[in-house]
Formats: structure tokens, sequence, C-alpha cells
RNA sequence: GGUCCCUUCGUCUAGUGGUUAGGACAUCAGGUUUUCAUCCUGAAAACAGGGGUUCAAUUCCCCUAGGGACUACCA
């Protein structure tokens, strides 16, 4: 029987998820759902300068939004207080130091690691010295002979110390990575790695490697930055006698100039996205594609059929640039697909900052440029008339803002279509008027609207742009927008005629 | 500087020792449509370079070039 798979997402507090983190969540997530495993997921906040308050709240609740469930680990409540779940916790890094201090401990007691109390100070200089003579910054092994008794000596005196581990001089480490397959670095190349700050934290290495083994972590899925610094877990790994995880690391995703994915270029937040619009299962499979492919030409993929696909010989190596025409593309389709209930309560807060409506009570909204009271059925109707060409939700305040104006600003020449005359204009708009006049307020609807105005224009015969253009643009004011049957059906007969006999008063 | 990783259309990618090197987005053109969008059709667009190995290399090997990551008492 092989082992239970079990893999965590492991960030750090300081601040926002990463598009990149994003990708790492998604992919874990994917790998322990598919093979009927666990996901869980760890704070690594060991760095006590870099926490940022709620962090960890913001981040549990992007993952929920997300969709993106684990079984164990760091939790948030209704209140917005956070509380851990699982028999392998705490999952809180700055909660787990006397675990840490204790593995340290016998770290040194094996001598596998060791005291050092070189001064930042001296440090820097020895780096700085370093890079004048072109060798790569090391630490030059000061403190790693001390004997027993200067080290007794200099605790006993409470020197400030780090504790580093202890790497061979000799031979190679080398481990078998999922995807970029076999890794061998010279031991002489890496550094004797802190292992214990002097504040008594754990680093990153240390952390993560007794983290990962005491939880039982299986496959270690995280990125392509951690690739360097995997033979010192190894090393680590390989000290306390512990058998290693799988280690498989993610290409990088990355700015156009093909550096890692940095804010310095753009968004990386995922928040930033949401609160663009894009909907949470088109960003999912956007960046699912980013990296990973289903061998087949499929590119839709709901959570359900990622789960089924994912598997990790389907990632490639080469880092990704993190290009969002894909993704307009992509989110386009989603909304597209949308239930539009579902669909206008995601719009409504853009509705709400453009400064369209107002929520008034339950299910009742202010039209504020005309005081008019309206319902959710109303907004919708309105939203149904974007869903078709928004690609991101932050479009809609714009795109249907002239179903809450009053009065439409636009040229007079915007109501010509091709070669028509103004009079032309008039007249048509005349006739539609006249027609549309005749009918009651209820067959202001979409489809008899355009039996109406068909039947007129057959009548007159009247080549359909020359009437259906000036009158869309008498409704919309604008160059391109939905069609005039859905905006009259959706204005209602007042506005419509009113919006007409505007636009006829234009061309006299 | 050192260590490690990577290299197929603009972008995301498929692919094989012999293919018209495939798809998607974006672009362009055409069609549908009153416009925009959708939808449909089509076009243009790539194997970084040089050596090998081989009857044959985009595919295997080597070198070069380019790019990237790491090189903290950050993760």
């Amino acid at each position: 029987m092989s082992k239970k798979i079990r893999v965590r997402f492991a960030p750090s507090p300081t601040g926002y998820l990463h598009m990149g983190s994003l990708r790492t969540v998604l992919y874990n997530y994917l790998f322990a759902k598919h093979n009927d495993g666990d996901f869980i997921l760890r704070i690594e906040d060991t760095d006590k300068a870099r926490y940022v308050e709620g962090s960890i709240e913001n981040l549990v609740k992007i993952l929920d939004f997300m969709g993106l469930e684990y079984s164990e680990g760091v939790f948030v409540d209704q209140d917005n207080k956070t509380f851990q779940k699982g028999d392998f916790g705490p999952y809180i890094q700055s909660q787990r130091l006397d675990i840490y201090q204790k593995y340290v401990d016998e770290l040194i007691k094996k001598d596998y690691a060791y005291y050092c109390f070189c001064s930042q100070e001296r440090l820097e200089e020895m780096r700085k010295k370093q890079q004048l003579q072109k060798l790569a910054p090391m630490y030059d092994g000061k403190c790693r002979e001390l004997s027993k008794d200067e080290v007794q000596k200099l605790l006993y005196e409470k020197t400030p110390y780090v504790v580093r581990l202890k790497v061979p001089k000799e031979g190679f480490t080398e481990f078998e990575d999922l995807i970029y397959k076999k890794i061998k670095i010279e031991n002489k190349t890496i550094d004797d790695q802190v292992l214990m700050k002097s504040d008594g934290f754990p680093t990153y290495h240390l952390a993560s490697v007794v983290d990962d083994h005491l939880m039982n972590i299986s496959h270690v899925i995280r990125g392509e930055e951690w690739l360097p610094s995997t033979p010192k877990h190894i090393l680590l790994y390989k000290a306390f006698g512990w058998k290693t995880p799988e280690f498989t690391h993610l290409p990088l995703l990355l700015n156009p100039d093909k550096s890692k994915l940095s804010k310095r270029q753009g968004d990386v937040a995922v928040e930033d996205y949401l609160k663009k619009g894009y909907l949470p299962k088109a960003l999912l499979n956007f960046i699912l594609l980013l990296g990973w492919n289903p061998k087949t030409e499929e590119e839709i993929f709901s959570l359900e059929e990622m789960i089924k696909r994912f598997d990790l010989s389907g990632v490639n190596k080469t880092g990704a640039i993190f290009n969002t025409e894909k993704l307009d593309w992509l989110n386009g389709l989603y909304v597209r697909k949308m239930d539009i209930s579902k669909l206008t309560k995601l719009c409504m807060p853009y509705l709400i900052k453009a400064n369209l409506i107002k929520e008034i009570s339950t299910n009742k909204y202010k039209i504020l440029n005309t005081g008019e009271e309206i319902d959710f059925e109303y907004l919708k109707k309105v939203v149904l008339l974007e869903q078709e060409r928004m690609k991101k939700l932050s479009e809609i305040g714009e795109s249907v803002k002239f179903i809450f104006i009053d009065k439409l600003e636009y040229e007079k020449e915007l109501l010509i279509w091709k070669k028509m005359s103004f009079e032309e204009v008039k007249n048509n708009l005349e006739l539609a008027y006249q027609e549309l006049e005749k009918l009651n307020e209820k067959d202001f609807t979409k489809n008899n609207l355009e039996k109406v105005l068909r039947d007129l224009m057959e009548q007159e015969g009247i080549n359909t742009g020359k009437l259906l253009w000036p009158l869309r643009v008498a409704l919309t004011g604008l160059k391109g927008s939905p069609g005039p049957f859905e905006v009259a059906a959706v204005l209602g007969k007042e506005k419509v005629l009113k919006r007409i006999k505007k636009g006829i008063e234009l061309v006299k």
C-alpha cells in the first residue's frame, strides 16, 4: 500500500496572495484531490519583521472564495478570528518555536549544526570582500571549528548567536525533481545555511523541513525559486535521518520582460484581479493553463474537471509570462455562461461604485440620476443587456450607464447610418415614435418590439439600418451598444419615447 | 562573479528520429448583424545559433548565445 498523499500550501503572511502563489495552491490542491490525498494550509510566519496584520485572515478568505478547500490548518471563523484544525498542529510556525528548538539542539548534538557568533557587520564585510574578489559570497566558517570551551564561554557571556548547518565540504547532493528531473549540486558550493536566527525563530529552511516531516508531507510542490535551496533541505533530512518527501518545483510566472512576476510591473495580487471583476473560475482556469496542459486541445475546465485531469506530468519546465489577454477572453466566456441572477449580484458593487444606483433597502435600489426606484429584477434585465459583451465585471459601470442617465449626450451626426440625410433620420425616428406610441407599456417586450418595428419597416419599405441605427443611437447615445429592441424593452415606453423625441429634435 | 534551471508562432502551449510543426488567445481579412459584442470562415505567425550522431533531426548529444532563479539572522 502506498503512503497517503499529503501536500501543503505554506505561505508567509506578508500581505497579499500573489498570483504565482495562487497557482502553487491550485496545483497542490489539484494534486491532492486527484490522488485522494490531504491538502493542508500552514502559515510560515518566521519573520517577525515582515508580518502584516490581517494577512492570514485575508488569505484564508481568498482561498475560500476561490473554492480551494483544505482539510487541515488555519481557518477563520465568523468573527474573523483564526483557529486551527488538524492532528499535526499548531499550523502556525510562530507557535511551534519549542519544536524547532528541540530539533536544532539535536542537530548540534549530532554535530550537524553549530553555533555562529559572528556579528552581522562582520558577515557583511566578509561578503563585500568576497564580492570584490569575484568570489561567491559564502560564510567563511569562522565559527565552524570553535572548540567546545570557546562555545561555552561565548554562550555564558550571552553573546548573540545563530545556528548554522554544517554542510559537508566534499561530495554531491542530488535529488530527483518530479518535473526538473535529476538535480545535482556540489556540496562545497552550498553555504552553511542559518537554521536558527538570533531571536530564537527558525529560518524557512529549518522550519519547513521539520514541519514537512512532522506533518507527514509526501510531496513538496513549490515555486522554482526554491530549487537552489532544495539541496540544503535534503542535507537536513539526511542529518535528521528522515525520509525525504518528493520534491516538485513549478516554473515561475513571469513579467513581460521575463523576470519573476513582481509588483513593480503591474498587479500581482489575486485581490487586484478579483477587484477588476475577474471571476474565480476564470482565474483558476487561466492560471491552470499557465504551466500545465491536459495533452489534449481542451482549454475550459471546471474545478471538478481539473481534479479529474490534473497530473504533475503535464506540468512544463518553462516560466510563463503572465499575460492577461487570454484571461480576458476566458472571463468573457465564463461571464456569458453564468446564471444571470448570480452575475447581477456580482455586478452590483460595480454599479454602486459607478454612482449609478444606491441600495436603499433589501431588493430596493434608487437610480441616482433620476431618483427612480427599481428592484433586483430590473437590474437583472440591465445586466443581461451587457452579459454577452462583458469581459470584466468592472466594465459594467460604464457600459450600462446610458440606461440610468436621463439626458444622453451625443453628436447628432451619430444618428446617421451610412449616407442618410438628417431629414431621413428625422422621418424614420418619427415613424418609430408613432408606432411605439400606440403600444401599451406591457407590450414593450423585446420580441414584440422587434415584430412591430420590423413590420413597420416592411410596410414603409425602409432599410433596416436606416431605422434601427438612428433608433438605437437615440436610445443609447452610443456608437456600440446592445440592440434597440432589448434596450427599449428595458427602458420602457415613457423613456423610449422621450429619447426618440430628443433625437428628432436634434436633427430638426 | 558562483551554483542551478530554461529556450517551438507576439503570448499560453501540443508534438514527433521522416508531420503541410497542431491548438488557443491576440492580430488581420471575410461572413452573419442596425452598431458593438457573440457566432462562423479564412489568413499571417514559431522549432535561438553552430557543430556532431543518423539515410534522415525541431526531436538525441555537445558547444555557443540568450533568458531566468538563487546566492540574507526574507520566505
